[in-house]
RNA sequence: GCCAAAGUGGCGGAACUGGUAGACGCGCUGGACUCAAAAUCCAGUGAGUGAAUAACUCGUGUGGGUUCGAUUCCCAUCUUUGGUACCA
């Protein structure tokens, strides 16, 4: 019979779908495993051969855990609201409920194909009324415990297009000839800060890659330093600066304040004045990207006016410069040249004094020091010196010192920002939040809070989103009055901040989750997704999951225990894949060429999972000969029947092959290592190929351990040599450890650490017996000739090494 | 600039805790089967010198070091990729 593997696998299709082979079981006794894929954003580009990588590999996971006798949860969904299909709407009007219906029903016809074997029961979309319900839900929850507040923020506004652009799209937009201004504009913000500390401290006990804790933790960017207060003569206030360097106070020659900072202008003496509203005007007109992207020369104006150093009694000026961002710290920063790169450069231009207070191995004057390593100089009035001290020990007496005087307090600071959560879009959940006519905010008790139809899907005039202008819908009364509800909308990342939870009790009207179905099913024991979300989703995701285990609903502090980034499919020329650059290999295109098993395969092959790696279709034919040849084991010839399965014993060799192939399949097969694991089993096909093999243990073994990997082939084959339930619900093989090692081993025999020969002994061999015999190849014995051994290292199962003079 | 990861045949890649570098696959060469082709099977395939399936030399980005022995450990350096971008 000849392998057609388009009637097989729509043959097996439709036999998993009718006897529900993969639901997800209920048999509270055996031990779970979540195994979960990022979910995708259904695109109208449908999915490539990048894509299914990492579904491939959870799949093999799914199953193989499943086989290891595991209740096994792998669901699937979809990530629907999203910016492509609302711009697809402006341009066409085509409602993104369709676009987004008919890119679901596409992506899940690919899925489906390669024989993924997810739970379709559980499978959830996050623009379901009855899904974004709950993600509602979550932010009523968020705002009712003060983590969700309105703020004005400052945001890209385009001023011709009347709407607000992402960073992204700024520079874009400019080039086309737009213009774009920063202005404040009323923003629903969550405060990710108050969870920094734990969001930090929690990643230390996460299984994740380690760089991607690291990204996490410099997002996060916890600093210790020290607040303190500059007295301001000519003012009655202080001026407040935070540093994380106040064992260089003595060096401090100036400081700089933010254009944005509250004194800004009120620090400008009368002949400055006009020159700072510039400076502060200017300052607002630039964009982020201009602020703060480039390495730039830097800009600043002097305020005329100056504050007290507290270690020195000395005036230094105050400078505004819009290197100095608001939005961190206290917005003023006090200013160390000789010791920081930027203040010197800042110094340099404005010819401002540097002091060496570090000592350092050159002139200050000529560069700047910058390393911590080296001790205070310079650095003492008649309370206090730091002279001779080291970078902690300077840190804690001058901290303590102004804490005492009460001019500064120690001060933890983050990088991470507040999240704003709010999109002037129409495709995204409504943010269920009533504002009522004299100024209060109420929650939309009654949710879910449903996207209203509407005509144009153009932002309105105002900047506010589509949703401002049906009025219907916006309009209202109750108990509390009248009420304009919101017209923002949820950003993207709402609905996948919390999905995984949804997959373990996805019918459930009542509660987000099931308390008793969430503590059996979580963590989530294995993630897996692409690098890009190492930052936001990961930790969008884990600070709503932190939320959520405070109120009670999740029972782990943390959402995902362990995580895998499985690297880009690159095209064929080396190159990202893109519509552009047109190397984009389909899905389709080998799925019906070559077939889900060998895609599966080829995925899987390519390279380790983790790593950056081309695609070649070529290298496909090897996965097809490959399976041809599993194929040949059992169907020999063309027209014939299945070949009759021996019980007769089989070879030694064969025999300790099969073991160590159990062994080495299991173990790479656990640590997602499956380039290694597919390798050897093509060692093993070979070997059964050559020696003609018809033994039954042994093609039986080799199915059940490939059937993850290629499970349609396996279950056909598995039907064909006799076999009537399915190969999925076969258990894992054990292997025999006194078969996985060789009983004759080759030794190497090395002269000074260069192989020189070889000679065949039994495993275990003694050391004394390996010399002897070492001495006696005949290819090493001229290397010993007229030579003085002077010493003999013998590694038992490996190598004998003459160390010769 | 800073942080992280990685550099191995023509190509994708393999190599356990330092122990025979190049498994497995692609490609290529030759052969078998065939009228022929496809498919399949067999043999070979890091580079160099050699008539050679003899023998030797070189070889895991580069330069050093440790070791009987280094792709593996240490130092320096170059390149590539990803992240980040004045966070004081």
């Amino acid at each position: 019979m000849k392998y057609e593997f388009p009637a097989i696998e729509k043959k097996w299709h439709s036999r998993w779908q009718a006897d529900k082979t993969f639901k997800t079981g209920d048999d509270a006794s055996k031990p779970k495993y979540y195994v979960l894929d990022m979910f995708p954003y259904p695109s109208g580009s449908g999915l490539h051969v990048g894509h299914l990588e990492g579904y491939t590999a959870s799949d093999i996971i799914a199953r193989y855990k499943r086989s290891r006798g595991y209740n096994v949860l792998h669901p699937m969904g979809w990530d629907a609201f999203g910016l492509p299909a609302e711009q697809f709407a402006i341009k066409t009007g085509t409602h993104p409920k369709l676009t987004t219906e008919q890119n679901i029903r596409n992506f899940k016809e690919t899925l489906q194909a390669m024989g993924f074997s997810y739970d379709w029961t559980r499978e959830i979309n996050t623009t379901d009324a009855q899904y974004y319900k709950w993600t509602q839900w979550i932010f009523s929850q968020l705002y009712d415990r003060g983590l969700a507040y309105m703020s004005e923020v400052d945001v890209n506004w385009c001023v011709e297009l009347k709407a607000v652009l992402a960073n992204e799209e700024v520079e874009e937009k400019i080039t086309d000839g737009y213009t774009v201004v920063r202005r404040p504009l009323r923003q629903w913000v969550l405060k990710i800060t108050a969870y920094a500390e734990r969001l930090l401290a929690d990643l230390d006990e996460l299984d994740w890659p380690e760089n991607v804790k690291q990204m996490q933790r410099n997002w996060i960017g916890r600093s210790e330093g020290v607040e303190i207060d500059f007295e301001l003569p000519c003012h009655k206030k202080n001026l407040r600066v935070y540093t994380t360097r106040p064992d260089t106070l003595f060096g401090a020659t100036y400081l700089v304040i933010s254009p944005e900072h509250p004194l800004a202008e009120k620090l400008a003496t009368a002949q400055q004045l006009v020159e700072v509203k510039q400076y502060i005007r200017q300052a607002k007109l630039k964009t982020e990207l201009e602020r703060t992207g480039l390495q730039k020369e830097k800009t600043g104006v002097f305020t005329g006016s100056y504050a007290i150093n507290p270690a020195t009694g000395k005036p230094l000026p105050v400078w505004i410069s819009d290197f100095v961002l608001i939005s961190y710290g206290t917005g003023a920063i006090m200013s160390v040249p000789a010791h920081d790169s930027r203040d010197w450069e800042f110094a340099k231009q404005y010819n401002l004094s540097i002091i060496e207070v570090i000592k350092s191995q050159h002139d200050v004057q000529e560069q700047v020091f910058e390393d911590k390593n080296s001790v205070c100089v310079n650095s003492s009035n008649d309370e206090i010196s730091l002279d001779g001290l080291s970078f902690s020990d300077a840190f804690e007496r001058m901290a303590s010192w102004l804490e005492r005087k009460q001019v500064g307090e120690r001060k933890v600071n983050y990088k991470l920002r507040d999240w704003i959560f709010s999109r002037q879009r129409y495709w995204g959940e409504p943010i269920p939040i009533k504002h009522y006519d004299d100024g209060t905010v109420r929650l939309e008790t009654n949710l879910p809070l449903e996207l209203p139809e509407v005509e144009a899907y153009h932002p309105s005039e105002t900047g506010e989103s589509p949703l401002a202008n049906i009025t219907e819908w916006l309009y209202g009364s109750d108990e509390h009055g009248a009420f304009r509800r919101e017209t923002n909308t949820m950003p993207q990342w709402a609905g996948s901040c919390w999905y995984y939870l949804r997959f373990i009790d996805p019918e459930n009207h009542q509660h987000l989750i099931d308390s008793e179905q969430e503590r059996y099913w979580m963590n989530v024991d294995l993630y897996i997704g692409g690098a890009e979300h190492a930052v936001l989703h990961l930790l969008y995701a884990r600070f709503w999951h932190k939320v959520l285990f405070d109120l009670g609903v999740v029972s782990t502090k943390e959402p995902f225990r362990k995580l895998f980034n499985q690297g880009m499919i690159l095209g064929e020329d080396n190159e990202k894949m893109s519509k552009s650059r047109g190397n984009v290999i389909p899905a389709d295109h080998v799925l019906t060429r070559y077939g889900a098993d060998a895609v599966r395969l080829y995925e899987m092959f390519l390279g380790p999972l983790e790593q950056v790696k081309p695609w070649n279709t070529n290298g496909i034919e090897g996965i097809s000969r490959f399976l041809g040849k599993v194929w040949r084991l059992v169907y020999p010839t063309l027209d014939g029947a299945a070949t009759e399965l021996s019980s007769a014993p089989m070879p030694e060799g064969l025999l300790r092959r099969m073991h160590k192939t159990i062994k080495k399949v299991g173990e790479d097969t656990e640590n997602l290592k499956f380039n290694t694991a597919i390798s050897e089993m093509m060692v093993f096909v070979n070997e059964l190929q050559k020696a003609g093999c018809n033994n039954r243990e042994a093609i039986e073994t080799l199915l059940v351990l490939l059937a993850p990997y290629a499970p349609h082939i396996t279950e056909e084959l598995w039907e064909a040599i006799g076999r009537n339930t399915s190969i999925s619900k076969q258990s894992f093989p054990s292997y025999d450890s006194t078969l996985v090692e060789d009983s004759m081993l080759t030794i190497a025999v090395q002269i000074n650490g260069k192989l020189r020969g070889t000679f065949t002994a039994p495993a275990k061999s003694s050391k004394e017996h390996l010399l002897a015999e070492a001495r006696h190849v005949e290819s090493a014995r001229k290397f010993l000739e007229e030579k003085t051994i002077i010493r003999e290292i013998v590694v038992v199962d490996k190598l004998v090494n003459f160390a010769v003079k």
